[in-house]
DNA sequence: GGCGTACTAAGTCAAGCGACTGACTTAACG
DNA sequence: CGTTAAGTCAGTCGCTTGACTTAGTACGCC
C-alpha cells in the first residue's frame, strides 16, 4: 500500500475535492440547501452525478466528511489520553474532551467549516444518528466518561449522562459559533482556538463538579 | 377588537393550522426537508400555495412560528423577572433564563416540537438570524444579563459574553434533546421538565461563577 | 501492445418544487 | 339586496432535483 496506482491517486484526489467542496457549501448554506449537483460543480466535476458515483446518497457524503475529521481528532485524543494516564483531576479529563477538537480546528487552514457542519448535522433529525455512530461511539470518549466517573463517584448516573450531553452541546456549538464569527470577521470572545478551549474547559469543569440540587418528589408546579 | 369578524376568525384558524402543522413537520423531518406543499397538505388545505398566501416564504413561516412561542415565553419571563427584583443570587437570574422555557414546553400538550424546531433554526446559517432577531433581542434577556453582571462585577466582559452564549446553547439543545427522547419514548435523565430545568440551572450557575483561567500571552502551542 | 476496467463527461428522465393564475364561495358593507 | 373582496380551491408554468444511461478516456495488467 505505497502510493498505489496513478489511477487510484486521481480518484482519491477527486474524492477529496468533493469532500472539501461539500464541507464548505454545507457549512455556509446548510446541508439540505445544497444539492449534490452544486457540490459536484463546486468540486470542478463536469458530471452532475460525481457525488453519487463516489459516495452514494447525501447521507453517505455527510458520513464521509465526519469520518475524515473524527479520525484525526480521535488520534489526537488517544495520544492525549495516554499522557493523562490515571489522573484524578476532572480538568485533565475535560481537557482530553475539548483540546483535540479545538486543536484540530486550529490546525486546519483558516477558514474552517467543520464545526458549523457538525453543529448542523447534530441537530438534524435525519442526520444526527450518523454523527453519533461516527464520533460519539468512540472508545476514547467512553474512556473519558469512565475517568470522570472515577473522579466523581458520588454523582448520580443520570446526572452524569445529562452533563456529558451538556458538555457535548457546549463543545460543538461554541466551536461552531466561534467559527462563524471568524468567517464573518466578527469579534470573538477569545483570541485563539487555544484560548477558546481554555474557556470551554473552565465552564465544563465547573458544570461537571456542580452540586446537584435534589428534587423533592411531588413539588411539581 | 372583540372577536373581529367571522371571516377573520376562519382565516386565523387556518393560519394556526398551518403554523402547528409546519412546526411538527419541521421538528420531525427538518425544516429544509419539508416543502411548503407538504405543510399545506398536512394542514388540510387543498391549495398547495396556502403557505405562500398566508405567510410568504418559508423564512417568514419560521419567523411566525418562533414569534408565537417567544411571545408567551417572554410574558412568563417578565413576570418572573418582576418577582426576582434586585436579587444578588446568580441562581435567581439563571432561573429566569431557564424556567420560562421549560415551563412553556411543559404547558404545551405533549408531544411538543418547539425545542427541536428551535435547535434546528438556531444552527441553520440562513435562519439563525431570524431566531436571533425574534427572541434573543428581547429586553428581558438583556435585563438578566445586567443582573448577572451585577452579581459578578469582576468577570471580564468577554468571558461574560462567552458564557451567555454557552448558557443559550445549553438551554436550547438540552431541551431539544429531551424533547426528542420523549418523542421516541427513550429514557431521559430527568422525570419532568421542571426537574430538567433544575439540572440545567445547576449546570449554568456553576458555569457562570466558574473561576477564569488567565491566558499567559505567547504560550500558544 | 492491446484489452479490460476505473473514472469522467454529457445528456436524459420523471418527479417535485415554488410561484402564479383564474374560478368559486361567502362574509362584510353600504 | 347587490357589490366587493378575502379566502379557498384546482390546475399550470418553468425550473431544479436525484437517478440513470451512454459515450469517451487513459491507466494497469498480462
Amino acid at each position: 500500500m505505497t502510493g498505489r496506482t496513478v489511477r487510484a491517486q486521481q480518484a482519491g484526489a477527486t474524492r477529496e475535492l468533493i469532500l472539501t467542496a461539500a464541507e464548505r457549501l454545507f457549512a455556509e448554506r446548510g446541508v439540505y440547501a445544497v444539492s449534490n449537483r452544486q457540490v459536484s460543480e463546486a468540486a470542478g466535476q463536469g458530471n452532475n452525478a460525481a457525488v453519487g458515483y463516489h459516495f452514494g446518497t447525501k447521507a453517505d457524503l455527510v458520513r464521509a466528511i465526519a469520518a475524515k475529521h473524527t479520525a484525526q481528532i480521535e488520534a489526537d485524543r488517544a495520544r492525549m489520553l495516554a499522557e493523562a494516564g490515571e489522573s484524578t483531576d476532572v480538568r485533565d479529563w475535560v481537557a482530553c474532551l475539548v483540546r483535540p477538537v479545538t486543536g484540530h480546528l486550529a490546525a486546519l487552514r483558516s477558514p474552517t467549516w467543520f464545526a458549523r457542519f457538525c453543529a448542523q448535522v447534530m441537530t438534524d433529525p435525519a442526520l444526527y444518528r450518523i454523527m453519533v455512530e461516527e464520533s460519539l461511539a468512540s472508545p476514547s470518549v467512553r474512556e473519558i466518561r469512565d475517568g470522570l466517573n472515577r473522579c466523581l463517584p458520588e454523582l448520580p448516573a443520570d446526572v452524569g449522562a445529562e452533563r456529558a450531553a451538556m458538555a457535548r452541546h457546549l463543545i460543538v456549538h461554541t466551536c461552531a459559533e466561534r467559527e462563524r464569527a471568524l468567517a464573518e470577521n466578527a469579534p470573538t470572545p477569545r483570541a485563539s482556538w487555544h484560548d477558546a478551549a481554555t474557556g470551554l474547559i473552565d465552564a465544563i469543569v465547573a458544570m461537571w463538579v456542580a452540586p446537584v440540587t435534589l428534587e423533592l418528589p411531588g413539588e411539581r408546579p
